[in-house]
DNA sequence: CGCCGAGTTGAACTGAATCAAGAAACGTGG
DNA sequence: CCACGTTTCTTGATTCAGTTCAACTCGGCG
C-alpha cells in the first residue's frame, strides 16, 4: 500500500491515525488482461489507485468504440463522474494489461471525507487535478491537429504507450486507425 | 448576495456562521462589455460568482483567438487552474456583456476551507463539477460533428447564445466562422 | 457620413473518413 | 509447439467536412 500512501501524502500529509483509517478500507484487487471492470448503465462503486497495469476508458459502440483516456500505474482510476453522483456511468472501464489496483469503495471514502481533518481536502485536491488533466486535453483537442497529439502522447509516456493497441491510441488522438497509420509512417 | 447563498447551500447547507463568515469575504464588482478581466501570465486571484453576464474564456492568438468557454449567470468563473495553483494563467477572461459579479480572493476561500466544517466539502464539489463539464465537453468534441454541437449548444442555451458573437461560438464548437454560418445557412 | 468589425458567400485545397482488401501479429486448441 | 482463425495494422482509392484565401454586405459606432 506505500504506493497509495505516497500519493495520497503528496497531496496532504496524513496523521497516522488518518492514514490506518483510509487503509483499513483498502481492497487488494488483481484483474487480468482485457477485463470489464465496470458496464455502462453500472454505477462506480470505486476509486482505483493503480498498482501496475493500465485501465482504459472507453464509450462502447457497435463499430469502433470511442476511447477517451487511460489509466497507468501510480495514478488513480475511476469513472469518477459516476461514483461522485453514484449514478449510472455511460462509459466503460478495462484493463488493457494485468492490473492490480487497490480500490476504495464510495461509501469508506465518504467515511474518511468526513471524519478524518484531510479527508474532504484530498478530495478536493483529487477533484482538482482530475479537472486540470481535462481542462489540458479539452485545450489540445481543440488547438492541436492529430499528428501533433500522438508526438506529444509518445513523448509523455513512451514505455506505456507500446503496450496499448494502435486503434485505441488512434480513437484516443481523435482519429481512425488507417489515419494514424499514415501519420506514423511518415514520421518515421 | 442571495444568489451565491443559493449556489453553496444547494451544495451543502451551511451553518449561519459559515455563511456569515464566507459573506464578508465576497466582494462585489462590475465589470463593462469586453473587459478582460484576466490576462496570460497573471495569477488568478478569484473565484467569480455570476449575478448577470457573460465571461468568456479563450487563449489568445495572433489572427483567431482560441474560445473554448463561456460562464454566465448564476454560475461561478474562473481560470480555476490557475486559481488552484496559483500559478500563471495561458488563458484569459474577457467580459462579453456588462457583468457583475461577487468575487471572494483565494486566500479568504483557503481560510474558509479550512476554518469551517463546510468548507472543503463545496471546495470538493466544486472540483468535481467542473470536472463532470469537462469531461463531457471532451467526449463531445471527440465523437459529435460540428453541426452536432452547434445544435446542442443551441438547445441547452437558446438566449445567452444570441448574445454570444458566432464568431467565439464557432471557435468554441471548434471549426471557423465561415464553416459555421454555412451551418446555419443548411438548418435554417 | 464613413469606417471597421462581423457575418456571409464562393472557389480551391486538404486532412481525415470511409470502404475495401491484404499482411502481420496474436492466442487458443489440438 | 505448431496450425488455424481472429484481430490488428497497413495500404490504396474515393469522398467529404472543414480550412484557407478572397471578396462582398451589413450594422453599429465615432
Amino acid at each position: 500500500m506505500d504506493k497509495v500512501k505516497a500519493y495520497l501524502n503528496r497531496i496532504n500529509q496524513l496523521e497516522e491515525n488518518e492514514w490506518d483509517f483510509f487503509a483499513s478500507k483498502l481492497e487488494n484487487y488483481e484483474y487480468a488482461k482485457k477485463t470489464i471492470i465496470l458496464k455502462t448503465g453500472a454505477i462506480e462503486k470505486y476509486i482505483y489507485f493503480i498498482e501496475y497495469g493500465i485501465i482504459r476508458y472507453f464509450v462502447p459502440e457497435d463499430t469502433n468504440d470511442l476511447t477517451f483516456g487511460f489509466s497507468f500505474e501510480n495514478d488513480i482510476g475511476s469513472a469518477y463522474d459516476s461514483f461522485i453522483n453514484q449514478a449510472p456511468t455511460n462509459y466503460q472501464l478495462e484493463t488493457l494489461t494485468d492490473t492490480q489496483v487497490w480500490r476504495i469503495a464510495y461509501s469508506d471514502l465518504m467515511d474518511f471525507y468526513q471524519n478524518t481533518k484531510s479527508g474532504n481536502h484530498i478530495g478536493r485536491v483529487i477533484g482538482e487535478q482530475l479537472y486540470i488533466k481535462a481542462i489540458k486535453r479539452e485545450l489540445s483537442l481543440l488547438s492541436e491537429t492529430a499528428e501533433q497529439r500522438y508526438e506529444k502522447l509518445f513523448h509523455d509516456r513512451p514505455k506505456l504507450i507500446q503496450q496499448i493497441p494502435l486503434k485505441y491510441i488512434a480513437s484516443y488522438i481523435g482519429i481512425t486507425p488507417q489515419a494514424l497509420s499514415r501519420i506514423r509512417k511518415q514520421i518515421s
